[in-house]
DNA sequence: CGTCGAGTATACAGATCGGTTTAGTATGGA
DNA sequence: TCCATACTAAACCGATCTGTATACTCGACG
């Protein structure tokens, strides 16, 4: 990616981001990246095409965010903590606003766009990272708790986006570590 | 408010829904409604209104679904588990792609927008309503248990939405009710 | 009978949209 | 030296955007 390629992309996901994709044209992004229309679209060849790459970007960087926090997490249940801590840390840090993928799902109807796929795509990597971490902890159950965790996690996205009430993440971590010290405890429910 | 009026807030409701707020004109929206521009405008002023009165609009007849099946439940636990219900036979008829409110507020940047205190007003109405709910059986923890079950409540509504995955409302209720009955029970957390 | 509100039809305005085109500059490697 | 790559500058395209203006019809109501 060239220095320009960068620059625009970087414009492109900070304005996509805070205002919406509809909202931002690409005359303001060429703008505000200090590089002509005949340039962003030599290297991105459509708004279309930039869109998808802003949400592949981010999710390729949340989850390069996430994995040293999970390799250094010892036990089953420090690593799914470990999500809802990185989860607190990337969201006070990048995202005022909710989730990128939730917010640009919200504006693209068309199942058939390529941004689609990469949106599906992160939140089943998400669920299936939650169901595998929990695995060894309730064999027969995982799938179960790892959903109510999916929900939990993504409820705390949106409070934290909405500013439904202060410190979601932290509120979710915490509901998350009571149902992992229930699941650990046999003759519990779930 | 006149039958064009009407007609127009429909057409606007269901195409704002379905393909985004900044995707959809007020030209498309006149048309699907069989209604001139000037008639659109001279009712609603301009389109930032007819988008409040949009959400408005969505946001009361949520409430008037739900109040008569709040109504009808006798314990505090019948009746958070009805707003689940409510929320799951609710967004099968009318939510396939997620809260309105929260894709509203992805397009939605500016703070001063008066559709902005119109979200978070339905986000709070619904947070004080499951802390209320459950108050009778958790009072100490009441505040702690609301929240719980508004983070399930709003990521079960993004999970129907982004089809994360299938009965996304009835694990939710599932894991409602199950909170419901540890707390109910004195020797237990949260 | 007269008036007024609600509505249609249509043209228009100015801005902005995504995207293209033409022309030219600077750089670095074969 | 030659040539491709990366870029700037700026004009341009047709379409669409929100919003307004003009002129008219129709029915209800006093």
């Amino acid at each position: 990616m060239t220095p320009a390629a960068r620059r625009v992309l970087e414009a492109a996901g900070r304005l996509f981001y805070e205002r919406g994709i509809h909202a931002v044209g690409v005359d303001l992004i060429a703008a505000e990246a200090g590089v002509t229309k005949k340039t962003l679209y030599d290297r991105f060849g459509s708004k279309e095409q930039l869109v998808v790459e802003y949400l592949a970007d981010r999710d390729e960087r949340w989850r390069a965010f996430l994995a040293p926090r999970l390799a250094a997490s010892a036990s089953p249940q420090g690593r799914v903590l470990a999500v809802f801590d990185a989860s607190r840390d990337w969201t006070n840090a990048n995202s005022p606003r909710g989730c990128s993928m939730v917010n640009a799902h919200a504006e693209i109807d068309d199942p058939s766009h390529p941004a689609y796929a990469l949106i599906n795509g992160q939140k089943q990597w998400m669920l299936t990272l939650l169901t595998d971490l929990v695995r060894p902890l309730v064999p027969a159950t995982a799938d179960s708790l790892g959903r109510t965790l999916m929900l939990i996690h993504e409820g705390a996205l949106v409070a934290h986006g909405l500013r439904i009430f202060p410190g979601a993440l932290d509120h979710a971590r915490e509901q998350a570590a009571i149902l992992l010290a229930g699941a650990a405890d046999p003759g519990s429910a779930n």
